[in-house]
RNA sequence: GGCGCCAUAGCCAAGUGGUAAGGCAGAGGUCUGCAAAACCUUUAUUCUCCGGUUCGAAUCCGGAUGGCGCCUCCA
């Protein structure tokens, strides 16, 4: 079976066609840099790596783009509250932005850009929607012209009419011609300070939409294959995406939306509105790696709401150490006799893996087989039944699936002292002074080193 | 009010018509100086509930209950 996404846009599971065959173009709605990401955002980018790392698994050559959204109504209320330039107020967050993602071990995407160096593009594109009749201009502000674009409410699936009956109307935006019409450029104010520019619409600042609708076409094309980001974005962020990109061009804009569920705390919506949320750092600072995070974000199917625990973070730290001490035992196993059945089981998980994930990322389908896969092998290692060269095989198989996991602890050296002491361990039960051993053991402990007597010798890792 | 999603063991979670994956936690065993890791055994006669269709339903249909999201800040 080839690969395949639910679709939000047909809300049906379709067989995924890129346009350039062998080749796939995606955008990912990125982070509005005005305070620190919580880990429900980290979510939404954590699906994003999976999808990108599983398109390249399938010999796809990928291209990415994530916007950074350095200019909104809450960077100017907060830089202009510090008394700081807009570009000095986002650039830490924008910093520790990608400290995060280094952390989770989200691979970079090729292209992020800011949303304030992309003015002109933004520029352009409103003129044309000008002339081409979606857009109009009031006392310097320019509003899409939403009754000029047909389909508008189709990826949402709302009626546009309910929505006006739904009378959720901002009071001092009267003056449009619809009260569903969305802003493109917001003309300057006072409020405003320092943030605006100087462009053939005027003195102002680019609309939240405008930004994704410019730079996918500057960086993918007019038409790409797949467009991503939070349920929550679907409207009217995307909606008001393919209003501008395809009034513009006349073509389809993208032809895969995929939306990702959000992440609970409990029970409710994490959400920087709701205050219930949780940023990475948080969660490091209570002794849980960015590893642990990362498999908890990524082992439930994406489109599944997730509810955030510490006792989910503590299961997935231990079913890291499961993955990690199946590769390292592995890997110092020197070998036994085969008994023929390796083949089989590596050439199935092989399979299996990837049956699952075609089918719109079924990633706890696919750790379902890669866990099977791990008591299989262990179960032939445990018995002596593995060849040498069947190890390497099943080593390989386990890299490869870690191309897209990512869960692979790195390897770190040992502090010199820690070293001395496992030594002096050693020694110790060597004498069977067991009293201290088993106190250096558990000192070790402490300090996160786990200690495991082997028939290889004694070996280390570093708590997950 | 409109649109949509979800309910599977102590916890997390796959499975969408052929007789309940996997992870965590728990219990017993093998191994070990003791551990750890690993392996073996064990933990849902049953999938929120009530009807229906079918030889057969967690899966399809109807209804009920409970939870969540979107309906112009949002991943």
């Amino acid at each position: 079976m080839a690969l395949r996404f639910k679709n939000s846009l047909s809300r049906r599971v379709e067989e995924f066609v890129p346009i350039e065959p062998g080749v796939a173009k995606m955008y990912t709605c990125g982070p509005t840099v005005y305070n620190f990401a919580h880990i429900g955002n980290f979510r939404a980018y954590i699906f994003e790596d999976l999808l990108r790392r599983y398109l390249s698994y399938k010999g796809y050559r990928v291209t990415q783009v994530m916007n950074l959204t350095d200019i909104d109504d809450k960077i100017i209320r907060d830089s202009k509250a510090r008394g700081i330039p807009i570009k000095q107020f986002t650039a830490p967050v924008i910093k520790a932005f990608f400290e995060d993602i280094d952390a989770l071990r989200i691979e970079r995407a090729e292209h992020y850009p800011p949303a304030t160096e992309h003015i002109p593009e933004m520029v352009a594109l409103v003129k044309v929607l000008l002339e081409r009749g979606h857009a109009y201009q009031i006392d310097g502000d320019y509003y899409y012209r939403i009754a000029s674009f047909p389909k508008y409410g189709q990826l949402a699936n709302l009626d546009m009419q309910g929505l006006k009956a739904g009378a959720r109307v901002d009071a001092d935006e009267y003056e449009k011609e619809s009260v569903s019409d969305f802003a493109l450029w917001k003309a300057w104010d006072e409020n405003d300070g320092d943030a605006f520019w100087e462009t053939e619409l005027g003195k102002g600042r680019p609309g939240w939409h405008l930004e994704c609708s410019a730079m996918s076409t500057k960086y993918l094309g007019k038409r790409f294959d797949i467009h991503t980001g939070g349920v929550d974005n679907m409207f009217p962020h995307h909606e008001n995406e393919i209003a501008q990109s395809e009034g513009a061009t006349g073509e389809t804009f993208v032809n895969y939306w995929l939306h990702c569920e959000h992440l609970m705390v409990d029970g409710r919506k994490m959400s920087k509105s709701l205050g219930n949320q949780y940023t990475l750092r948080d969660v490091l600072d209570k002794g849980y790696s960015g590893l642990a995070v990362r498999y908890l974000l990524m082992a439930t199917h994406y489109r599944q709401q997730l509810n955030f625990t510490f006792e989910g973070l503590e299961s997935a730290r231990a079913a890291l150490e499961r993955y990690n001490d199946f590769i390292s035992n592995l890997e110092s196993y020197p070998g036994g006799k085969s008994d023929g059945s390796a083949g089989g089981v590596i050439s199935g998980a092989a399979a299996g893996f990837e049956e699952t994930l075609d089918d719109d990322l079924n990633i706890s389908g696919a750790l379902g087989v890669v866990f099977d896969f791990i008591r299989d092998i262990n179960r032939l290692k445990a018995e002596d039944k593995l060849s040498a060269g069947e190890r390497d095989e099943a080593l390989k198989l386990i890299r490869r699936f870690d191309s897209v996991l990512d869960f692979r602890t790195k390897a770190v050296s040992l502090e010199a002292e820690i070293e001395d002491l496992i030594r002096q361990r050693t020694e110790a039960r060597k004498s069977r002074n067991f009293a201290q051993a088993d106190k250096i053991r558990d000192d070790l402990l402490a300090r996160g080193i786990i200690l495991e007597d082997t028939p290889q010798g004694v070996k280390w890792k570093r708590k997950v």
